[in-house]
RNA sequence: GGUCGUUUAGCUCAGCUGGGAGAGCAUCUGCCUUACAAGCAGGGGGUCAUAGGUUCGAGCCCUAUAACGACCACCA
């Protein structure tokens, strides 16, 4: 079989993944031999589609997965989606707005109904993108996080903190998201810079002189004061502190108190306090137990604090009040200011601040237990600067609100009794409440934070709460975690948190921390920008190997990568060069059969190539390939993913490509059989071993080209389950140096020739002088005589008969001559001897400088100084011949 | 305010534990050499942000500075 046409992806990628996925290959085999390994994709939102984020955290994801397969690995996995609460919820409510309608209107059961028959028509797109990608996940093993056994697990979760005292509900000012209507974590919090006002108001004070100046950015709030602070050492103000000072427009008094937490170096140094409605005035209201007098509604429209603003959007209220207070002469003055202004990381709208009823998670211990198993090195980050901030969160975390305002997720397991107002938490909906056993209980109307459930994810996926799943017990814990820094907080320290908790041991080993992919400006990719790269259209146009080459080479974990199309056309150059390659390799091959008799005679009693079988060209590709393989292994096994690619790369271009192939050619067209079949063994099993290093980043045009070299070889299974590369022994490094300095040799002769403009039709003798390596130049003759553009190849120990103005060229134990027959302007050919012999000067002078050091002798390396020494010799004798 | 990151060729970025500065793209020169013009061969281009320090030796380690960026904190 032979490769035939042009390089075209379409023709070749969507098949190849049906075969992959009809024979079962993502699946994990539970051979008992193997040890398993195991990574659980973060799961996306289940209506949402591909972007560049997911191509580059599934693009690694999938290396390391078809690596360890390769390597012998029984692997898993496991794919899935999140019913993402909030956005979803919104996607579902804005489509009913759409339609006219409302989740009041529909009703809960109604509005879920609703949902699910959203989740049904969008969920599943993401998993056809990847599939497209080329994912190699076990998709029968895929999950929802509302599915059943998903749920039972999340309920399992909450019953357990409950019961042991880490959830409680409770009354607490938290972040609430206006738009959303839901209450929100600390996590869930943007902050953004916003151009505001300062407004400066004056409280008159009772039973004294003057006035107590504060400053708001939110007037509005003032209808709610309940005190002024000051600091206890603030000397201005030492003796107001007791007294009481009148708010206006309210007309009633508050007190004036010390407390810390004022800042004496802010404004005038004294704080308005508002405990409903900021989350430091609610704190000190707690601490000097203040009136909490809510100025908003429960819509987060004005209350009726003052009649005539019942109901008044904030900002309208804002407004009037500012007026009224100039009006009364309590505004001092109005100043220009920025500030951060707290924003739902959903919806990008501000937050309100509120006391409400919630459900929290006791964070403490769970945190500092997460925060330890990193501490320890049970779990590893890479790049490891990501645990500072690992670190940061949960060293300073306080409780987490788990309840949301919302339908679309995990109903809160709770009961609450009608007649004796107790709280029965359970698993399974009660009968009746536990305290008096009234049949009068209704479950809580809210449901749980997305990340509740995903924070079991790395073991709900596999059957737990059943310990004694099959999955589980083999798969768990993971091995590695792949995701963004971005998520961090959220994800990564809460599955860290619960699985701690729940399954007594570090969910994954490693977390490996990507960035984020931004636009060819530098920009984060976002919709309202619209400057997004669909991943689709991508691979539409170049090939997912393509898309998958560019996310990760020259890359490094942890920084940003910038989207630059450039590097997909680089990306599809190189599948292209692949192509012809193989094309080529497979073009003028002798019959299998002879290749792989062939095959049996390479390879002597130890395993190690028999010498006389191959030419020096051979084993230097041979030893480049062994260095290559031992490397890029290396590489993956660090998640260097982005060096691996760039070795490969030009292994396969620089080396295979340019040069052995080249090399190759003579022996290829020539018409002995014997030497036909020898560099067709070695073309075949150097292309087929590079292509399995490379399969885990380009795994279809490696496949598909395999599937055809394979009828060649003895390692005949298709690529994706075929056994990664393995060197004992780096073989061949002497013959491997030679080829080398031919190399060299070569690229002066082109050198010479394209400075003088030589035509490549016009050749050259070329007269080696060397003792050293007679034969092995004997040996190359033909591929030097080809490369080097010669007409005739003559060795020999001595100069004798070489014309006195011949072009030299010297290397490590090799001279060429060139004789000029008119083909170099003398002139020019003088000024590059002149030009060498400097450079070689120069050398001498650094080799010698370092040499003369005591310090460097003294103290650097032995293996140094003998290298430099050497160095020193090597260049002493060129420059001899040279002169 | 705290923590961290980045600064290397015209552009985008690599550079593993310190031991002669690399890639891709762009650019210039010459080539339709039967795998590949989506190509081949060759070339030019860098005070590795700045200033100190450690070291025989620093792009890499330490200190300070600057610019840009991220995260955390949130001061009204």
């Amino acid at each position: 079989m032979k490769l035939e046409g042009k390089y075209n992806p379409k023709e070749f990628e969507e098949k190849l993944y049906q075969e992959w996925e009809e024979k079962g290959y993502f699946k994990p085999s539970m051979d008992k031999s193997k040890e398993p390994y195991c990574i659980m994709m973060p799961p996306p939102n289940v209506t949402g589609k591909l972007h560049m984020g997911h191509a580059l955290d599934d693009t690694i994801q999938d290396v390391l997965i078809r690596f360890k397969r390769m390597q012998g690995y029984d692997c898993l996995w496991v794919p899935g989606s999140d019913h993402s609460a909030i956005s979803t919820e919104m996607k579902v409510v804005q489509k009913l707005k759409e339609e006219g309608k409302s989740k009041q209107d529909l009703g809960r059961e109604k509005f879920l109904e609703e949902a699910w028959k959203w989740t049904d028509k969008y969920g599943g797109i993401i998993q056809n993108q990847q599939k497209k990608l080329g994912c190699s996940c076990d998709w029968e093993r895929n999950r929802f996080t509302l599915d059943e056994g998903m749920s039972d697990a999340v309920l399992e979760q909450f019953v357990s903190l409950y019961n042991k005292g880490l959830i409680y509900k409770g009354k607490r000012m938290v972040n609430y998201c206006p738009s959303c209507k839901t209450s929100i974590s600390d996590a869930e919090v943007e902050y953004k810079e916003e151009a505001s006002h300062l407004w400066h108001i004056r409280y008159k004070i009772v039973d004294g002189e003057g006035y107590v100046e504060v400053a708001t950015t939110r007037p509005e709030t003032m209808l709610g004061d309940t005190a002024v602070a000051v600091h206890p050492s603030d000397e201005r103000y030492k003796n107001i502190i007791g007294k009481k000072c009148i708010l206006p427009i309210m007309n009633k008094e508050i007190p004036i108190i010390a407390d810390e937490f004022v800042e004496k170096e802010f404004g005038t140094g004294c704080v308005k306090i508002t405990p409903a409605h900021d989350m430091n005035d609610y704190q000190a209201g707690l601490r000097h137990n203040l009136e909490i007098i809510e100025v908003f509604d429960g819509n987060n429209k004005m209350g009726d604090l003052v009649p005539e603003l019942k109901g008044m959007d904030l900002l309208e209220a804002r407004k009037i009040i500012v007026k009224k207070l100039e009006e009364i002469g309590a505004l001092v003055r109005t100043e220009d200011y920025v500030h951060n202004v707290a924003k739902c990381e959903r919806c990008k709208n501000t937050l309100e601040p509120k006391i409400s009823m919630q459900w929290f998670v006791n964070m403490k211990d769970l945190a500092k237990r997460a925060a330890d198993s990193v501490r320890e090195g049970k779990t590893k980050f890479i790049p490891k600067r990501y645990e500072k901030q690992y670190f940061n969160w949960l060293d300073n975390i306080q409780d987490w609100c788990i309840s949301r305002q919302l339908w679309w997720g995990h109903r809160i397991p709770a009961y609450y009794c009608e007649d004796c107002m107790a709280i029965t938490v359970n698993k399974t909906n009660p009968e009746k409440c536990e305290k008096c056993g009234s049949t009068h209980i209704r479950q809580d109307e809210d449901t749980l934070d997305t990340w509740f459930s995903s924070a079991l994810w790395p073991f709900s996926t596999i059957g737990w709460p059943n310990k004694e799943n099959e999955d589980y017990k083999r798969f768990y814990p993971t091995n590695v975690l792949v995701t963004g820094f971005d998520i961090i907080t959220f994800w990564v320290s809460r599955m860290m948190t619960q699985g701690l908790e729940f399954t007594d041991i570090e969910p994954f080993k490693d977390v490996l921390i990507h960035g984020i992919i931004r636009d060819s400006q530098g920009r984060k990719m976002s919709k309202t920008l619209g400057n997004g790269v669909d991943p689709l259209e991508v691979i539409e146009k170049y090939g997912a190997d393509s898309l998958r080459f560019s996310v990760l080479s020259g890359t490094t974990m942890g920084n940003d990568i910038k989207y630059m199309p450039e590097k997909l056309e680089q990306a599809s150059n190189f599948a292209n060069k692949i192509w012809n390659a193989a094309k080529f390799v497979t073009m003028n091959l002798p019959s299998n059969q002879e290749i792989k008799e062939f095959d049996k005679k390479v390879y002597n009693k130890e395993n190690k190539h028999n010498e006389e079988m191959l030419e020096l060209e051979d084993k230097w590709i041979i030893n480049k390939l062994q260095k290559l393989i031992i490397e890029v292994t290396r590489n993956i096994e660090s998640y260097d993913l982005g060096i691996a690619i760039d070795n490969i790369y030009s292994f396969i271009r620089d080396e295979f490509c340019d040069w052995y192939i080249e090399m190759a050619k003579t022996r290829l067209y020539s018409e002995e059989t014997e030497k036909k079949v020898q560099v067709s063994y070695v073309l075949i099993n150097i292309l087929a071993k590079s292509l399995k290093l490379l399969h885990p980043f380009m795994p279809f045009i490696t496949s598909e080209i395999y599937n055809v070299l394979s009828e060649y070889i003895e390692d005949n299974t298709e690529i994706m389950i075929s056994k990664w590369p393995e060197v004992k022994e780096i073989e061949f490094n002497e013959e491997s140096n030679i080829v080398e300095n031919l190399k060299e040799i070569i690229v002066e002769i082109r050198n010479i020739r394209a400075k003088m403009n030589v035509h490549p039709s016009k050749k050259t003798e070329l007269i080696f002088v060397t003792t050293k390596y007679a034969d092995e130049i004997k040996k190359a003759q033909e591929f030097i005589m080809k490369l080097g553009f010669g007409e005739k190849v003559t060795i020999q120990s001595d100069k004798s008969g070489i014309p006195e103005n011949a072009i030299s060229i010297i290397k490590d134990g090799i001279e060429l001559y060139l004789p000029q027959n008119g083909l170099v302007d003398l002139e020019e050919e003088a000024k590059r001897k002149e030009e060498e012999i400097q450079k070689i000067e120069f050398e001498i002078q650094r080799a010698e400088k370092m040499l003369s050091n005591p310090g460097f002798i003294n103290k650097a390396p032995k293996e140094k100084v003998e290298e430099e020494k050497a160095k020193l010799e090597k260049y002493k004798e060129m420059l001899a011949k040279l002169k």
